[in-house]
DNA sequence: CATAATATTGAACAGTGTTCAATATTAATT
DNA sequence: AATTAATATTGAACACTGTTCAATATTATG
């Protein structure tokens, strides 16, 4: 039996979500449960449950940690570009997406029960307002900023989804960043 | 025991997959099992098992009857509505999406471990042809044409799928079908 | 009518999230 | 230091999931 003194409360949850996102590597979502992370702890899913509470509150806490990382990596290149920031943008979020694809598709493919915790919905927030900052560059309106906000981050966000996820025939010259490409030209170039 | 004459075996498919949509009208995919379905049919699943081979060889299936019904939704107005086809076509996409949001969320929900078989890739086929075949109307090279539809296609399906989900803070004035006006008028509008 | 063929069942299996009494470990108190 | 209170950890149990398959019931065939 482990003693409770090996780790704490806050290395245990450490340890918890360090393991997870390792299965989500290797296996992706389906791969996961409780008890295999708990397994690879060294522990058992009581003391997971004890820590995080329910199946939907480990995840919540996994998907922030994969939120996180994919903000740092949108935001850390963004200030260092300084012409054409929403392509960059763009880019960055479909190179995210490709790169850790399991832990990506992880935060969509995970439907919960329950409605999302306050510090998960200011993470998402968080992350759309990347998007609304840089278009700010280019519009003052502000109800129109917000708006085309909108639209380009569902937008990129759909053409990565279907393009990753192998459902839009993306081959050869048409592939994903092409597609960015072409919304970001027709869409921005009018407005 | 329920004979073997009680149904043929295309009744007794026609019998399963009006059971599920049935289920999945009321409860959504979390709510659908093979057992629930097997019980409102008056089966076990064994029989269940008998038919489709499998949970995924039923939701294909299932699947299926979702995307033919809204392919007819679609392919049903869009040759009455002569100006503005792709307008027509993009609010039509939300529509089915909103009025049957249960049908439609278990198209991209249900994560299968198999690929698709044929006739179902047939079917997603012949959904992006729609968009395709709308746009021909306003362009001739046919591979910018393929690109276009393809960038509408995402784009329109991730507002749908951001919007009716509740991710994009869709209140009053900027609703779905807003934001896809907004996406109509300046993607079309410049290209 | 006997036999071959097959549809249906329901129990069993391994897996899931979840709960919770029992136990082991630590902290506090005397 | 010994006893007691507090709590962390366990592992079995529960209801559920998809899946398999021998046994059985039903139908078709010779």
């Amino acid at each position: 039996m482990a003693r409770r003194s090996d780790h704490s409360r806050q290395e245990l949850t450490e340890l918890a979500l360090d393991k997870s996102l390792e299965i989500i590597d290797e296996k992706g979502l389906s791969g996961f449960s409780a008890r295999a992370v708990a397994e690879r702890m060294g522990y058992t899913v009581g003391t997971l449950y004890n820590v995080f509470g329910s199946y939907d509150g480990l995840i919540f806490r996994v998907n922030a940690r994969i939120l996180d990382a994919w903000h740092a990596a949108l935001a850390a290149g963004l200030h260092k570009t300084k012409k054409d920031k929403m392509r960059y943008l763009a880019y960055a979020y479909l190179d995210f997406a490709g790169r850790h694809y399991n832990r990506w598709t992880t935060l969509f493919e995970f439907h919960a029960k329950s409605s999302p915790p306050d510090w998960y919905r200011d993470r998402i927030d968080r992350h759309f307002r990347l998007i609304e900052e840089t278009l700010l560059a280019r519009t003052q309106d502000p109800h129109q900023n917000r708006r085309r906000a909108k639209v380009l981050w569902a937008s990129i966000h759909g053409i990565c989804i279907l393009a990753l996820g192998g459902k839009l025939d993306v081959v050869g010259s048409d592939s994903a960043k092409t597609l960015i490409d072409d919304l970001l030209e027709n869409y921005l170039g009018a407005a």
